[in-house]
Order: structure tokens, then C-alpha cells, then sequence
DNA sequence: CGGCTTTGACCGGCGC
DNA sequence: GCGCCGGTCAAAGCCG
């Protein structure tokens, strides 16, 4: 695969003209980040108006004993319109497998952050009803500085 | 040379 | 108990 995006995306993008145009940039842009509140902000407004976000927070809590949760799940989807399915966001992703679901004619991508310590997860599946439709999931958030 | 991609098979959980 | 489904790993090969 080398259908990534070679050229960085821009500074920053005021005009929301053809944002739809150029969505694949800007998400990076978010993506890019905050360590681990990147989509906390900004992204959530701007999801809310133009894509289908999904945030659920899972604590792994021990109710044995008074162990505290060392590890907090984030589990993020996005629907965005794109031919690309991966997006260059800063990171490295690591393909581990590729499945076919009954409910897409689509297969569904499974990536895996490639940095040592990151646990981070990224699913990528076509949308069924519409092919131009891209759905990127995370799972978990990064805990190593972005590259360069 | 190292890192990454690919496909198939395997596994665990859940449902019936 | 068996079948189905989703998810993960592994070995091999390829690319830069």
C-alpha cells in the first residue's frame, strides 16, 4: 500500500469552503494533536455538524480490591467522506488483519500503532450504502510523541 | 536490511 | 453443544 498522503496537511484552515474537498488534511490536523484530548475540542463540534462521531469511555476499575484503573479504553468513530481509507495523521499504523463482515460486501481493516508502548487500535470499514463513505474507528490514545 | 503487507487459520464469546 | 461472528496472530514475501 502506498496510498497515503505524501504532502503535510496545511497550518490551519479557516475557510470551510470545500473543507469537504480537503477533509483527509483537516482531520489530520485534529488527529495531530493534543496527546489525548485532540478530538475533546474542536473535533466535537466539528463532528456534530459534519460527521458521525461515537465517543465512549470505558474504565477498567477493580472492584476487588482498591486497585485504581491503569488503563482507560477511548473508543472513537468517525464517518467521514473520503476515497482514502488511511489517513496520514502523524503516526504510524501497522496493518494485523482484514475481515470480511456479513453485513458490508466491504472487508473491514485492522491497523495497530507500530510505535513501541503505544496500544493504540484503528479499525477502517467502507461504508455499505455508501462506498465514498469511510469509517475510521480508534481505539485507545497515543502515549508517544508524534514524529519529527 | 528492516519494516510492513497479505492471507489463512485460530480463538473466544455469544446465541440458539 | 454447535454455529456464527468478530478479532487477533503468524509466516512469508515484498518494498523502500
Amino acid at each position: 500500500m502506498t496510498d497515503k498522503i505524501p504532502k503535510p496537511p496545511p497550518p490551519d484552515t479557516p475557510d470551510s469552503d470545500d473543507f469537504t474537498n480537503q477533509w483527509p488534511f483537516e482531520l489530520s490536523e485534529y488527529l495531530k494533536f493534543d496527546d489525548n484530548q485532540w478530538m475533546h475540542d474542536g473535533l466535537e463540534s466539528f463532528a456534530s455538524e459534519n460527521v458521525s462521531n461515537q465517543v465512549h469511555q470505558v474504565s477498567n476499575a477493580d472492584t476487588s480490591s482498591g486497585r485504581e484503573n491503569r488503563e482507560v479504553r477511548e473508543r472513537v468513530a468517525f464517518k467521514i467522506m473520503s476515497e482514502i481509507e488511511v489517513l496520514d495523521d502523524g503516526y504510524r499504523w501497522r496493518k494485523y488483519g482484514k475481515k470480511m463482515v456479513k453485513n458490508s460486501p466491504n472487508p473491514r481493516n485492522y491497523y495497530r500503532c507500530s510505535v513501541d508502548g503505544c496500544n493504540v487500535k484503528k479499525r477502517v470499514e467502507r461504508d455499505k450504502d455508501d462506498p465514498r463513505y469511510v469509517i475510521t474507528t480508534y481505539e485507545g490514545n497515543h502515549t508517544h510523541p508524534s514524529s519529527s
